[in-house]
DNA sequence: CCTACCGATCGGTAGG
DNA sequence: CCTACCGATCGGTAGG
């Protein structure tokens, strides 16, 4: 009970220390960010950082490999579902919405300063990275192949993919000005069925 | 004549740091690159980087705005030319090909270190990319209401549009695996006509 | 372009 | 969780 009651303050302040960390390392980069800036924002001593967390790397870590799990567990249950081509692209574009309104400032510092972790961290990350794409390529290689993507490079079109979806993460961090249902409509109009207007019949198979 | 050489050896020499301190600002974020280590890659001694560049913050800044004045000078040439909304669009992807094809480490400093700018250089760089945006969501907002773009927010159209370009600056910094051309023909596919495959007919107004 | 140097700040530790 | 502290490194300057 009394160990029970601790391990709830011990997370509870180790988990605040990664939100205000995620905070100022999103707007001053890793390196530029100080261990005494993050203690400053808790609102304790520099020393006191170190009951919570080993290290600065271990923060930035944390940090990343929660928002890769996340990810990872998201596109896994989304891929394993019994859903049809546009309804996949359509969840995982609801993936990256809901990711990117929840983790304001750790989404940045995945993104943005990853490169910064060392070792086995690094390749961990790497690997995980590496998943996260091989499934998603998987998913365009099959879909092209079964005439429901056009054809196209699976790669070129995954990156594209990809790619299109992280300004959401710049998005919400000032305020949604927009609903997520309504950017959700948007961005799977556009990447399905492209920017320009023009009459469609879908094939009859 | 003897000037004229002078600052032909100046330019040059300055030109050497910027390039050499763009893929260490890159590798190591800008703080965490320190000017021992673009001494060390120019060849040179610390004190004798400031022969030829004001301060840290002078290598930022010169780095940021060449970027982004190509970027303007570019899309300028594009909209003030008599090209269709397709045409632009393709243009404008072929813009952002052979800029990040030329410029691999510059280009990853212009878009994430961006932010350690500071006072007048940074308003300035906020300015020219508030005003690139701009003259985009122009062009994204007539070509909906002239009904060759499909009805859509234009600010979603145009963070889509400009976000799915992102990953080229990352493409060709190992080696170009791929030809430009080829790039540039799935892209306009993928971006004007969508990722799924129908058949179309073009409205004839 | 170099030698020599400076005050400030860094991540982290000892000890309580 | 704090006081006190350390060696390393930082951007930049003086002077030649």
């Amino acid at each position: 009970m009394t160990i029970d009651i601790m391990k709830t303050v011990e997370f509870s302040r180790r988990d605040h220390i990664l939100k205000e960390a995620a905070g100022i390392i999103r707007t001053q980069g890793y390196a530029g960010a100080s261990m005494r800036d993050i203690a400053n924002a808790v609102g304790i001593e520099v020393s006191s950082l170190y009951n919570h967390i080993k290290s600065k790397h271990d923060i930035l870590a944390s940090i990343c490999f929660s928002i890769g799990e996340e990810y990872i567990q998201g596109l896994d249950a989304i891929l394993s579902n019994t859903l049809d081509c546009r309804q996949k692209i359509e969840a995982i574009i609801s993936l990256h919405i809901s990711l990117a309104a929840a983790h304001k400032d750790s989404m940045q510092v995945f993104e943005e300063e990853w490169k910064h972790l060392r070792d086995d961290d690094l390749s961990r990350f790497r690997s995980m990275r590496a998943y996260y794409e091989r499934q998603l390529l998987g998913f365009f290689a099959e879909n092209i192949q079964a005439g429901h993507l056009r054809e196209s490079s699976p790669e070129i079109a995954l990156y594209t993919f990809l790619s299109s979806l992280k300004w959401l993460n710049f998005y919400f961090k000032d305020n949604k000005k927009k609903n997520a249902d309504i950017i959700r409509h948007h961005l799977v109009q556009i990447l399905c069925d492209g920017l320009i207007k023009e009459t469609k019949r879908t094939i009859v198979s």
